[in-house]
DNA sequence: AAATAAGCGTGATCTATATCACATCAAACC
DNA sequence: GGTTTGATGTGATATAGATCACGCTTATTT
Protein backbone atom coordinates (compact mmCIF):
# COMPACT_ATOMS: atom_id res chain seq x y z
CA UNK A 1 0.00 0.00 0.00
CA UNK A 2 2.98 2.31 1.30
CA UNK A 3 3.83 1.62 -2.88
CA UNK A 4 1.72 4.29 -3.98
CA UNK A 5 3.70 6.77 -2.01
CA UNK A 6 7.30 5.39 -3.34
CA UNK A 7 5.33 4.97 -7.22
CA UNK A 8 5.15 9.01 -6.94
CA UNK A 9 8.33 9.80 -5.17
CA UNK A 10 9.83 7.71 -7.76
CA UNK A 11 8.19 9.29 -10.76
CA UNK A 12 11.18 12.80 -9.00
CA UNK A 13 13.59 11.05 -7.78
CA UNK A 14 14.80 7.55 -7.80
CA UNK A 15 15.31 5.90 -4.36
CA UNK A 16 16.79 2.63 -3.05
CA UNK A 17 14.74 0.50 -0.80
CA UNK A 18 17.32 1.79 2.08
CA UNK A 19 16.40 5.15 1.26
CA UNK A 20 12.66 4.66 0.65
CA UNK A 21 12.47 2.70 4.32
CA UNK A 22 14.46 5.09 6.09
CA UNK A 23 11.50 7.70 4.19
CA UNK A 24 9.16 5.68 5.19
CA UNK A 25 9.77 6.02 9.27
CA UNK A 26 8.68 9.62 8.91
CA UNK A 27 5.08 8.60 8.12
CA UNK A 28 2.50 7.80 10.05
CA UNK A 29 -0.68 6.34 8.86
CA UNK A 30 -3.80 7.08 9.43
CA UNK A 31 -7.96 6.10 8.84
CA UNK A 32 -10.95 8.41 9.01
CA UNK A 33 -14.44 7.36 8.22
CA UNK A 34 -16.92 9.32 6.23
CA UNK A 35 -17.76 12.58 7.43
CA UNK A 36 -14.64 12.86 9.60
CA UNK A 37 -12.78 15.79 10.16
CA UNK A 38 -8.88 15.76 9.75
CA UNK A 39 -8.35 19.17 9.99
CA UNK A 40 -10.68 21.81 11.84
CA UNK A 41 -10.50 25.74 11.92
CA UNK A 42 -9.21 27.14 14.86
CA UNK A 43 -6.48 24.02 15.92
CA UNK A 44 -3.21 22.74 15.34
CA UNK A 45 -2.62 21.01 11.71
CA UNK A 46 0.71 20.08 11.35
CA UNK A 47 0.50 17.31 9.06
CA UNK A 48 0.25 16.96 5.06
CA UNK A 49 -2.08 14.07 4.18
CA UNK A 50 -1.03 11.54 1.28
CA UNK A 51 -4.19 9.64 0.51
CA UNK A 52 -4.14 6.31 -0.38
CA UNK A 53 -7.57 5.52 -0.71
CA UNK A 54 -10.91 7.65 -0.22
CA UNK A 55 -11.71 11.23 -1.11
CA UNK A 56 -11.03 14.30 1.08
CA UNK A 57 -11.92 18.04 0.65
CA UNK A 58 -10.72 21.54 2.08
CA UNK A 59 -12.66 24.19 2.72
CA UNK A 60 -13.39 28.13 4.33
CA UNK A 61 -16.00 29.05 6.12
CA UNK A 62 -16.59 32.76 5.62
CA UNK A 63 -17.98 35.06 8.60
CA UNK A 64 -21.93 34.10 7.04
CA UNK A 65 -20.74 30.67 7.38
CA UNK A 66 -20.73 29.85 3.52
CA UNK A 67 -18.39 27.14 2.51
CA UNK A 68 -15.40 27.79 -0.40
CA UNK A 69 -13.78 24.34 -1.37
CA UNK A 70 -10.06 24.96 -2.37
CA UNK A 71 -9.66 21.88 -2.76
CA UNK A 72 -10.56 17.95 -3.43
CA UNK A 73 -7.71 14.75 -3.05
CA UNK A 74 -8.32 11.36 -4.04
CA UNK A 75 -6.05 8.45 -4.17
CA UNK A 76 -2.20 9.71 -5.03
CA UNK A 77 -2.99 12.88 -3.79
CA UNK A 78 -2.05 15.19 -1.10
CA UNK A 79 -4.26 17.68 1.35
CA UNK A 80 -3.10 19.88 4.43
CA UNK A 81 -4.20 23.89 5.65
CA UNK A 82 -0.52 24.52 3.76
CA UNK A 83 -0.40 27.80 5.61
CA UNK A 84 -1.07 26.26 9.04
CA UNK A 85 1.23 23.55 8.04
CA UNK A 86 4.24 25.25 6.91
CA UNK A 87 4.42 28.53 9.41
CA UNK A 88 3.20 26.31 12.30
CA UNK A 89 0.17 28.53 12.61
CA UNK A 90 -4.13 27.35 13.60
CA UNK A 91 -5.62 26.40 10.89
CA UNK A 92 -7.93 28.32 8.88
CA UNK A 93 -9.28 26.06 6.89
CA UNK A 94 -11.05 22.36 7.04
CA UNK A 95 -10.27 19.22 5.57
CA UNK A 96 -13.47 16.80 6.35
CA UNK A 97 -13.69 13.05 4.66
CA UNK A 98 -16.70 12.54 1.83
CA UNK A 99 -15.32 8.53 1.78
CA UNK A 100 -13.94 6.27 4.26
CA UNK A 101 -10.66 7.52 3.89
CA UNK A 102 -6.63 5.82 4.24
CA UNK A 103 -3.89 8.12 4.33
CA UNK A 104 0.21 8.58 5.29
CA UNK A 105 0.86 12.00 6.77
CA UNK A 106 3.61 13.49 7.55
CA UNK A 107 4.89 16.28 10.03
CA UNK A 108 6.25 19.24 9.23
CA UNK A 109 8.58 18.32 11.95
CA UNK A 110 9.63 15.10 10.44
CA UNK A 111 9.55 16.88 6.88
CA UNK A 112 12.00 19.27 7.67
CA UNK A 113 14.10 16.48 8.90
CA UNK A 114 13.93 14.11 6.80
CA UNK A 115 14.59 17.01 3.54
CA UNK A 116 17.75 17.86 5.71
CA UNK A 117 18.81 14.22 5.89
CA UNK A 118 17.77 13.02 2.35
CA UNK A 119 17.99 15.87 0.33
CA UNK A 120 16.78 14.03 -2.76
CA UNK A 121 13.19 14.72 -0.61
CA UNK A 122 13.97 18.31 -0.40
CA UNK A 123 14.14 18.27 -4.33
CA UNK A 124 11.29 15.83 -4.39
CA UNK A 125 8.90 18.48 -2.61
CA UNK A 126 10.17 21.27 -4.22
CA UNK A 127 9.43 19.89 -7.20
CA UNK A 128 5.37 19.08 -5.58
CA UNK A 129 5.06 22.72 -4.72
CA UNK A 130 6.27 24.06 -7.69
CA UNK A 131 3.79 22.05 -9.29
CA UNK A 132 1.07 23.39 -7.33
CA UNK A 133 1.96 26.80 -7.39
CA UNK A 134 1.38 26.41 -10.91
CA UNK A 135 -2.24 24.68 -10.80
CA UNK A 136 -3.23 27.59 -8.27
CA UNK A 137 -1.89 30.20 -10.37
CA UNK A 138 -4.14 28.81 -13.65
CA UNK A 139 -6.85 28.40 -11.41
CA UNK A 140 -6.62 32.05 -10.32
CA UNK A 141 -7.15 33.14 -14.21
CA UNK A 142 -9.71 30.58 -14.64
CA UNK A 143 -11.58 32.72 -11.84
CA UNK A 144 -11.24 35.90 -13.54
CA UNK A 145 -11.01 34.95 -17.36
CA UNK A 146 -14.11 32.28 -17.58
CA UNK A 147 -17.89 32.28 -17.24
CA UNK A 148 -19.42 29.34 -14.85
CA UNK A 149 -19.81 26.93 -17.82
CA UNK A 150 -16.41 27.29 -19.03
CA UNK A 151 -14.73 26.82 -15.95
CA UNK A 152 -17.54 23.64 -15.01
CA UNK A 153 -16.67 22.35 -18.61
CA UNK A 154 -12.80 22.88 -18.14
CA UNK A 155 -13.36 20.64 -15.06
CA UNK A 156 -15.09 17.82 -16.56
CA UNK A 157 -12.50 17.56 -18.81
CA UNK A 158 -10.07 17.92 -16.35
CA UNK A 159 -11.04 15.35 -13.19
CA UNK A 160 -13.29 13.42 -15.26
CA UNK A 161 -12.91 10.50 -12.44
CA UNK A 162 -13.10 13.05 -9.29
CA UNK A 163 -16.32 14.30 -11.06
CA UNK A 164 -18.28 11.03 -10.70
CA UNK A 165 -17.23 10.48 -6.87
CA UNK A 166 -18.97 14.47 -6.51
CA UNK A 167 -21.83 15.63 -5.54
CA UNK A 168 -22.96 18.23 -8.14
CA UNK A 169 -22.85 20.45 -5.02
CA UNK A 170 -19.34 20.43 -3.89
CA UNK A 171 -18.03 21.11 -7.28
CA UNK A 172 -19.85 24.20 -8.07
CA UNK A 173 -18.74 25.41 -4.76
CA UNK A 174 -15.10 24.73 -5.86
CA UNK A 175 -15.91 26.44 -9.00
CA UNK A 176 -17.48 29.53 -6.93
CA UNK A 177 -20.40 29.39 -8.14
CA UNK A 178 -23.83 28.19 -6.87
CA UNK A 179 -25.62 24.60 -6.98
CA UNK A 180 -28.56 25.94 -8.62
CA UNK A 181 -26.18 27.71 -11.56
CA UNK A 182 -24.78 24.26 -11.87
CA UNK A 183 -27.76 22.60 -12.41
CA UNK A 184 -27.94 25.11 -15.42
CA UNK A 185 -25.12 24.63 -17.39
CA UNK A 186 -25.56 21.24 -19.64
CA UNK A 187 -22.94 18.77 -19.16
CA UNK A 188 -22.14 18.96 -23.06
CA UNK B 1 22.86 47.20 -5.28
CA UNK B 2 22.95 43.35 -5.13
CA UNK B 3 22.88 43.99 -1.48
CA UNK B 4 19.40 43.80 -2.18
CA UNK B 5 19.32 39.79 -3.21
CA UNK B 6 21.22 39.34 -0.35
CA UNK B 7 19.10 40.80 2.06
CA UNK B 8 16.23 38.90 0.87
CA UNK B 9 18.27 35.50 0.94
CA UNK B 10 19.98 35.92 4.19
CA UNK B 11 16.34 36.53 5.93
CA UNK B 12 15.97 32.53 5.03
CA UNK B 13 19.60 31.17 5.25
CA UNK B 14 23.15 33.04 5.92
CA UNK B 15 25.76 32.93 3.39
CA UNK B 16 29.07 33.73 3.42
CA UNK B 17 30.28 36.56 1.51
CA UNK B 18 31.95 33.56 -0.69
CA UNK B 19 29.25 31.86 -1.01
CA UNK B 20 27.30 34.82 -2.08
CA UNK B 21 29.62 35.48 -4.83
CA UNK B 22 28.88 32.15 -5.94
CA UNK B 23 25.27 32.92 -5.68
CA UNK B 24 25.79 35.92 -8.01
CA UNK B 25 28.01 34.09 -10.63
CA UNK B 26 23.98 32.49 -11.51
CA UNK B 27 22.56 36.03 -12.05
CA UNK B 28 22.78 38.26 -14.84
CA UNK B 29 21.78 42.50 -14.63
CA UNK B 30 19.37 43.73 -16.82
CA UNK B 31 17.84 46.85 -17.36
CA UNK B 32 14.82 47.58 -19.20
CA UNK B 33 12.93 50.29 -19.91
CA UNK B 34 8.85 51.57 -19.08
CA UNK B 35 6.51 49.95 -21.63
CA UNK B 36 9.40 47.22 -22.88
CA UNK B 37 8.33 43.70 -22.70
CA UNK B 38 10.35 41.02 -20.60
CA UNK B 39 8.15 37.88 -21.63
CA UNK B 40 6.20 37.66 -24.47
CA UNK B 41 3.34 35.02 -24.97
CA UNK B 42 4.40 32.24 -27.30
CA UNK B 43 8.07 32.74 -26.73
CA UNK B 44 10.65 31.21 -24.38
CA UNK B 45 10.86 32.29 -20.83
CA UNK B 46 13.76 30.38 -19.21
CA UNK B 47 14.62 33.13 -16.62
CA UNK B 48 13.12 34.30 -13.00
CA UNK B 49 13.95 38.22 -12.95
CA UNK B 50 14.57 39.97 -9.39
CA UNK B 51 13.60 43.34 -9.30
CA UNK B 52 16.47 46.29 -8.00
CA UNK B 53 14.50 48.99 -9.04
CA UNK B 54 11.11 49.85 -10.94
CA UNK B 55 7.77 47.89 -11.43
CA UNK B 56 6.42 45.30 -13.67
CA UNK B 57 3.39 43.63 -13.94
CA UNK B 58 2.81 39.84 -15.45
CA UNK B 59 -0.60 39.31 -17.29
CA UNK B 60 -2.47 37.22 -19.74
CA UNK B 61 -4.59 37.95 -22.48
CA UNK B 62 -7.41 35.42 -22.91
CA UNK B 63 -9.12 34.97 -26.40
CA UNK B 64 -11.54 38.31 -26.40
CA UNK B 65 -7.90 40.17 -26.04
CA UNK B 66 -9.06 41.28 -23.03
CA UNK B 67 -6.52 41.39 -20.12
CA UNK B 68 -6.15 39.87 -16.56
CA UNK B 69 -3.54 41.03 -14.22
CA UNK B 70 -1.75 37.95 -12.25
CA UNK B 71 1.21 39.71 -10.42
CA UNK B 72 2.72 42.84 -9.86
CA UNK B 73 6.47 42.86 -8.54
CA UNK B 74 8.86 46.02 -7.66
CA UNK B 75 11.94 46.58 -5.76
CA UNK B 76 12.59 43.05 -3.48
CA UNK B 77 10.16 41.11 -5.65
CA UNK B 78 10.05 38.47 -8.20
CA UNK B 79 8.77 38.26 -11.25
CA UNK B 80 8.31 34.81 -13.82
CA UNK B 81 5.98 33.23 -15.96
CA UNK B 82 6.51 30.53 -13.50
CA UNK B 83 4.76 27.57 -15.89
CA UNK B 84 7.00 28.31 -18.65
CA UNK B 85 10.51 28.57 -16.75
CA UNK B 86 10.07 25.63 -14.81
CA UNK B 87 8.75 23.39 -17.20
CA UNK B 88 10.95 25.06 -19.99
CA UNK B 89 7.74 25.92 -22.03
CA UNK B 90 6.84 28.54 -24.17
CA UNK B 91 5.06 31.90 -22.17
CA UNK B 92 1.33 31.53 -22.07
CA UNK B 93 1.83 34.89 -19.87
CA UNK B 94 3.34 38.31 -20.84
CA UNK B 95 5.42 40.54 -18.51
CA UNK B 96 5.75 44.26 -18.77
CA UNK B 97 7.52 47.09 -16.91
CA UNK B 98 5.22 50.24 -15.44
CA UNK B 99 8.34 52.10 -15.16
CA UNK B 100 12.11 51.86 -15.85
CA UNK B 101 13.12 48.95 -14.20
CA UNK B 102 16.53 47.13 -13.30
CA UNK B 103 16.55 43.27 -12.54
CA UNK B 104 19.02 40.44 -11.65
CA UNK B 105 17.51 37.38 -13.35
CA UNK B 106 18.40 33.60 -12.94
CA UNK B 107 17.79 31.02 -15.78
CA UNK B 108 16.32 28.08 -15.03
CA UNK B 109 19.33 26.24 -16.15
CA UNK B 110 21.70 28.35 -13.50
CA UNK B 111 19.02 27.54 -10.91
CA UNK B 112 18.87 24.05 -11.17
CA UNK B 113 22.60 24.37 -10.77
CA UNK B 114 22.81 26.69 -8.06
CA UNK B 115 20.61 24.31 -6.11
CA UNK B 116 22.50 21.07 -6.60
CA UNK B 117 25.93 22.81 -5.72
CA UNK B 118 24.58 24.72 -2.83
CA UNK B 119 22.03 23.21 -0.97
CA UNK B 120 21.38 26.25 1.70
CA UNK B 121 19.89 27.67 -2.03
CA UNK B 122 17.50 24.98 -2.43
CA UNK B 123 16.00 25.41 0.78
CA UNK B 124 15.95 29.23 0.08
CA UNK B 125 13.78 29.12 -2.99
CA UNK B 126 11.75 26.03 -1.29
CA UNK B 127 10.81 28.59 1.56
CA UNK B 128 9.77 31.45 -1.46
CA UNK B 129 7.93 28.73 -3.40
CA UNK B 130 5.71 27.96 -0.20
CA UNK B 131 5.07 30.83 0.98
CA UNK B 132 4.09 32.06 -2.91
CA UNK B 133 2.00 29.37 -2.78
CA UNK B 134 0.14 30.13 0.18
CA UNK B 135 -0.29 33.71 -1.03
CA UNK B 136 -1.87 32.13 -4.23
CA UNK B 137 -4.61 29.98 -1.97
CA UNK B 138 -5.37 33.41 0.13
CA UNK B 139 -6.08 34.76 -3.51
CA UNK B 140 -8.50 32.13 -4.73
CA UNK B 141 -10.29 32.41 -1.32
CA UNK B 142 -10.88 36.24 -1.69
CA UNK B 143 -11.96 35.96 -5.43
CA UNK B 144 -14.16 33.38 -4.31
CA UNK B 145 -15.71 34.56 -1.22
CA UNK B 146 -14.82 38.29 -1.58
CA UNK B 147 -17.38 41.26 -2.77
CA UNK B 148 -15.55 43.78 -5.06
CA UNK B 149 -15.22 46.58 -2.44
CA UNK B 150 -13.83 43.65 0.35
CA UNK B 151 -11.28 43.19 -2.22
CA UNK B 152 -10.30 46.20 -2.94
CA UNK B 153 -9.90 47.12 0.22
CA UNK B 154 -8.02 43.99 1.19
CA UNK B 155 -5.73 45.43 -1.65
CA UNK B 156 -5.18 49.06 -0.22
CA UNK B 157 -4.36 47.85 3.46
CA UNK B 158 -1.76 45.23 1.70
CA UNK B 159 -0.13 46.84 -0.36
CA UNK B 160 -0.11 50.68 0.08
CA UNK B 161 2.85 51.53 -0.99
CA UNK B 162 2.38 49.65 -4.79
CA UNK B 163 -1.25 51.72 -5.02
CA UNK B 164 0.42 54.76 -5.47
CA UNK B 165 2.55 53.60 -8.38
CA UNK B 166 -0.01 52.10 -10.00
CA UNK B 167 -2.66 53.46 -12.61
CA UNK B 168 -6.47 52.29 -10.97
CA UNK B 169 -7.26 50.56 -14.36
CA UNK B 170 -4.46 48.06 -13.72
CA UNK B 171 -5.66 47.19 -9.89
CA UNK B 172 -8.78 46.24 -11.21
CA UNK B 173 -7.84 43.96 -13.85
CA UNK B 174 -5.60 42.48 -11.23
CA UNK B 175 -8.76 42.70 -8.53
CA UNK B 176 -10.68 40.62 -11.40
CA UNK B 177 -12.96 43.63 -11.51
CA UNK B 178 -13.81 46.39 -14.27
CA UNK B 179 -12.44 49.64 -13.93
CA UNK B 180 -15.98 51.63 -14.01
CA UNK B 181 -17.01 49.35 -10.57
CA UNK B 182 -13.85 50.25 -9.15
CA UNK B 183 -14.22 53.81 -9.56
CA UNK B 184 -17.04 53.76 -7.59
CA UNK B 185 -16.18 51.90 -4.62
CA UNK B 186 -15.06 54.45 -1.86
CA UNK B 187 -11.51 54.62 -1.31
CA UNK B 188 -12.40 54.60 2.68
C1' DA C 1 -40.78 0.01 7.34
C1' DA C 2 -41.01 4.48 8.40
C1' DA C 3 -38.65 8.71 8.89
C1' DT C 4 -35.20 11.88 7.94
C1' DA C 5 -31.75 13.81 5.19
C1' DA C 6 -29.14 14.42 0.87
C1' DG C 7 -29.06 15.32 -3.98
C1' DC C 8 -30.89 17.43 -7.99
C1' DG C 9 -33.73 20.18 -11.01
C1' DT C 10 -36.33 24.31 -12.07
C1' DG C 11 -39.32 28.54 -11.87
C1' DA C 12 -39.41 33.48 -10.21
C1' DT C 13 -37.07 37.30 -8.67
C1' DC C 14 -33.20 40.18 -7.24
C1' DT C 15 -28.59 42.31 -7.47
C1' DA C 16 -23.75 43.03 -8.05
C1' DT C 17 -21.12 43.98 -11.58
C1' DA C 18 -20.20 44.46 -16.62
C1' DT C 19 -20.72 47.20 -20.52
C1' DC C 20 -21.50 51.31 -23.19
C1' DA C 21 -21.06 56.12 -23.60
C1' DC C 22 -19.45 60.53 -22.44
C1' DA C 23 -16.89 64.33 -20.12
C1' DT C 24 -12.90 66.25 -17.81
C1' DC C 25 -8.17 66.78 -16.59
C1' DA C 26 -3.38 65.69 -16.65
C1' DA C 27 0.57 63.94 -18.95
C1' DA C 28 3.45 62.80 -22.71
C1' DC C 29 4.90 63.79 -27.33
C1' DC C 30 5.83 66.06 -31.97
C1' DG D 1 2.56 75.05 -27.52
C1' DG D 2 -0.67 72.60 -29.50
C1' DT D 3 -2.16 67.76 -29.84
C1' DT D 4 -2.66 63.08 -29.11
C1' DT D 5 -2.90 59.68 -25.35
C1' DG D 6 -3.77 58.09 -20.67
C1' DA D 7 -6.32 58.29 -16.36
C1' DT D 8 -10.47 58.92 -13.86
C1' DG D 9 -15.34 59.66 -12.78
C1' DT D 10 -20.17 58.94 -13.63
C1' DG D 11 -24.76 58.17 -15.79
C1' DA D 12 -27.75 54.68 -18.20
C1' DT D 13 -28.56 50.07 -19.32
C1' DA D 14 -27.82 45.07 -19.69
C1' DT D 15 -26.90 40.50 -17.76
C1' DA D 16 -24.72 36.57 -15.49
C1' DG D 17 -25.39 34.54 -11.70
C1' DA D 18 -27.26 34.61 -6.74
C1' DT D 19 -30.99 33.84 -3.91
C1' DC D 20 -35.50 32.14 -2.59
C1' DA D 21 -38.83 28.65 -2.92
C1' DC D 22 -40.62 24.45 -4.17
C1' DG D 23 -41.10 19.39 -5.61
C1' DC D 24 -39.33 15.01 -6.60
C1' DT D 25 -36.24 11.16 -5.98
C1' DT D 26 -32.77 8.43 -3.83
C1' DA D 27 -29.95 7.33 0.21
C1' DT D 28 -29.31 6.88 5.14
C1' DT D 29 -30.69 6.23 9.65
C1' DT D 30 -33.50 4.47 13.38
Amino acid sequence: MEDLLRQQIEKIVKLTDEEFAFVLTHFTQRQFKKHQYVVQGGNAAPNDYFVLKGLLKSFYLDESGKMHILQFAMEDWWISDPQAYHNKTLATLNIDCLEDTSTMYISIDNREKLCADLKKMEYFFMKKTTAGYIALQRRILSLMSQKADERYHQFISLYPSLLQRLPKALVASYLGISRETLSRISAV
